[in-house]
DNA sequence: AGCATGCATTCCTTGACAGGCATATGACCA
DNA sequence: TGGTCATATGCCTGTCAAGGAATGCATGCT
């Protein structure tokens, strides 16, 4: 339960595999996933644990089915520490905006 | 020259605390990084090697320091990633907007 | 009860770093 | 040229994570 790096987690190009495709769907089995990542079934259900303990997933039983769903707040951790950096080209962006509108 | 994956580089927390002291300083040279962080200089050195060859940092040479600078472009490319992520919350923040402007 | 399905977990092996230490390289100076 | 400063690199070792194969564990079905 040692809260696990959020970076940590995305470093590994699978789980993001695995996000982008949950993204587009709602919500999906472990058996979906496998079938559209082509991927082992243990590999999966491995990395959806690591993605579970990191909170960018949730999960819940439907009969003998798991079913996850992306959670935005890990994410919104993400964000956060990249957001400075996001600025400094953002900035650099809306100062040439406002150059431009100055050319008119 | 393999092209290292951006998550990759970032997961591991030493770089982004070098990251984030760059940050704050236009640029820097490493025995500065050494000083502020209270790390070895080579493992600093190594560090400033991965980023550097992700894109991360640029260098330049004065007399014997190496000055190190943050470069944007991976960070837009991580942001690019995340993007859609972010549309999850910011659009349910923007209908949250309607719902309460609707309230008035 | 017995069996199949869907998923999680374990064991094992292998490969990829990270840090410490020693050393190499390169620029400056006397 | 010899010495020193700033940084980079090499070697070694410990640690940790990923994937494959096999197995465990529920749940559902007949």
């Amino acid at each position: 339960m040692v809260s696990v790096d959020a970076f940590a987690v995305l470093a590994e190009p699978t789980r993001r595999r695995i996000l982008d495709t949950l993204r587009g769907a709602e919500e999906q089995s472990v058996g979906e996933l496998v079938d559209l990542l082509g991927l082992s079934q243990p590999t999966v259900s491995k990395h959806l644990r690591v993605l579970r303990e990191a909170g960018f997933v949730t999960c819940r039983t439907a009969a003998q089915q798991r079913i996850y769903r992306i959670d935005v707040r890990p994410f919104q951790a993400v964000d956060g520490w990249l957001a400075p950096y996001r600025r400094m080209w953002t900035d650099h962006l809306d100062a040439l905006e406002r150059h431009l509108d100055r050319q008119e």
